[in-house]
RNA sequence: GGCGCGGUACCCAAGUGGUUAAGGGAACGGUCUGCAAAAUCGUCAUUCGCCGGUUCGAGUCCGGCUCGCGCCUCCA
């Protein structure tokens, strides 16, 4: 099986063919730095991070993800803020950059912004112009979708039927309703760049022309976004970019599904969106991580706190599993036979899941059995040597599989700790006073006073504090 | 109105036309344990929104209906 992404130009998944041979050029729409990022950012960043890690086993990938600093919106916060629209953008890039690195994705290759661009912008804007594709009025030039006969091919859409549905503010300074800005004149107070309209900024689809074809080519693999931007964001970037070029922008179109809240979907405007700082106070983001690449990347996803508590529960079991491994684990050969033959299998079927449109929510399926299998070993050991054979097989499928989900390649105790640790903060629970209690109530039991060690027992319950007796000692956590 | 996506068990969720419809959670039962917890084993959808069609065979393909969602305006 080979490699088939889902394009949404074709409407299909097609086999995945780079460009050139062992390369992979891919660009992902970054976010519009204004606020907070939240769920819905996460979960973009996240599916392409891991189909990013995927590629990567396979071909030298250049992957660009833009941060889009300049716009109307961030104008508009700075005002509000009465900050300058630049220091704002910078603000919310690094905390955007905090949230990302807590949640395991690795920085792209490139990570352009479009103040840094905008030479290449004017540049871009005055060959449609020349072209005939563009056309300035008062300072701001529009692109003419008229001039561009695929014009809503990407998003399926013909444009009689949008001017049907006409939302579309009239405008007399464009030819056509559905023309779109290309660079917009400064307003008063505005920042501004110098260009032959004027004084004025890019609009918001030029930029990302402009900075796919400088940082990977006129023609490249992939690109990428939320299902949002699949009309006008990158119905635009096409004809701004093929008109300009006279070649196909991208290969292949892949977009993500949204996160819903009570399965609407989840967004600034219905004000239903949580940021991921605010998630990350109450659960882990190995746990949002895990979440997220739950459900297949195209389909919506439906975020609650009980959700993530329970991608939190498994997220656990699968760390302490993997304590419990590494504390028993030794040195040696992996290779041979193994108490369960498709141990052997497992980074094979991984494959070939991943090749099927990076279908995660399986990926993450399959790997129970591996899991359930070292649980077994460990608790019911057989054969010795097969035995640990095995468990070394399984460790390396699963670290191999956790670098590409983002997942299980922290140190499980430190993950543990962390989840443990935030737990007891939360319930303000004293780890002192909960050993003074097992303490005692191991003396209980070793006088066999029952009574009394089940009294201590409920007593730690009360406090939320678990317990668990083995062979070894007591340990502890939180329920 | 136009276009697109989806409806799989109590909940989440995968599913390439073909032997018994992944996996997780919950629930119930066994093992382990002084009892628990954790772990593990087992049980848990003759059925995939509804109706019809194609096929030797359909959750998977086609048509209709229905419900939900999204895009068409800034949105990841």
């Amino acid at each position: 099986m080979t490699l088939h992404i889902y394009d949404t130009m074709a409407g299909q998944k097609r086999p995945f063919t780079p460009l050139e041979p062992g390369k992979v050029g891919i660009y992902v729409c970054g976010p519009t730095v204004y606020d907070m990022s939240h769920v819905g950012h996460a979960r973009v960043y996240v599916a392409f991070d891991t189909i990013v890690r995927y590629l990567r086993r396979k071909f030298t990938v250049n992957y660009v993800r833009n941060y889009t600093d300049v716009d109307d919106k961030i104008i508009k916060r700075a005002r509000e803020h009465n900050e300058e629209p630049g220091v704002l953008a910078q603000r919310f890039i690094s905390e955007f950059e905090a949230d990302m690195q807590s949640l395991g994705v690795a920085p792209a290759n490139l990570q352009p912004r479009v103040t840094d661009h905008i030479k290449e912008i004017v540049d871009l804007v005055e060959r449609l112009i020349k072209s005939g594709a563009a056309y300035p009025v008062d300072g701001d030039v529009y692109f003419s979708i008229e001039k561009f006969p695929t014009y809503g091919r990407l998003g399926r859409r013909r444009i009689d039927d949008m001017e049907a549905g006409a939302r579309v503010e009239v405008d007399m300074k464009k030819h056509h309703p559905m023309d779109f800005a290309l660079w917009k004149a400064a307003k008063p107070g505005e920042p501004f760049w110098d260009s032959p309209w004027g004084k004025g900024r890019p609009g918001w689809h030029i930029e990302c022309s402009a900075m796919s074809a400088k940082h990977l080519a006129e023609s490249f693999d992939i690109h990428g976004g939320g299902k949002d931007l699949i009309f006008p964001h990158h119905e635009n970037e096409i004809a701004q970019s093929e008109a300009a070029s006279g070649k196909t922008l991208a290969n292949y179109w892949m977009h993500n599904g949204f996160v819903n809240i009570d399965n609407e979907k989840m967004s600034k405007s219905l004000d239903n969106f949580f940021t991921v700082r605010e998630v990350l106070e109450k659960f882990d983001a190995q746990a949002l991580r895990y979440f997220l690449l739950t459900t297949h990347y195209r389909s919506p996803i439906n975020f609650s706190d009980q959700s993530v508590r329970e991608a939190e529960a498994r997220v656990k079991y699968l760390y302490e599993t993997l304590a419990r491994m590494d504390a028993t684990i030794t040195d040696g050969p992996t290779a041979g036979t193994y108490r369960e033959a498709w141990v052997g299998d497992l980074v094979a079927g991984f494959e070939a899941t991943m090749d099927d449109d990076f279908n995660t929510a399986k990926v993450i399926g399959d790997l129970s059995e591996a899991f359930s299998l070292v649980n077994d070993i460990l608790d019911h050991p057989k054969d010795k040597d097969t035995d640990a054979r095995t468990l070394r097989a399984l460790r390396t499928a699963i670290t191999e599989i956790g670098s590409v989900l983002g997942l299980f390649t922290d140190n499980p105790a430190v993950v543990l700790e962390r989840l443990s640790s935030r737990r007891q903060k939360d319930a303000g629970v004293d780890p002192l006073a909960v050993e003074d209690l097992i303490a005692e109530r191991a003396a209980a039991r070793k006088a066999k006073d029952f009574a009394r060690a089940d009294a201590v027992r409920n007593e730690l319950a009360a406090m939320g504090v678990v317990i668990k007796d083995s062979p070894q000692g007591t340990t502890w956590e939180m329920a």
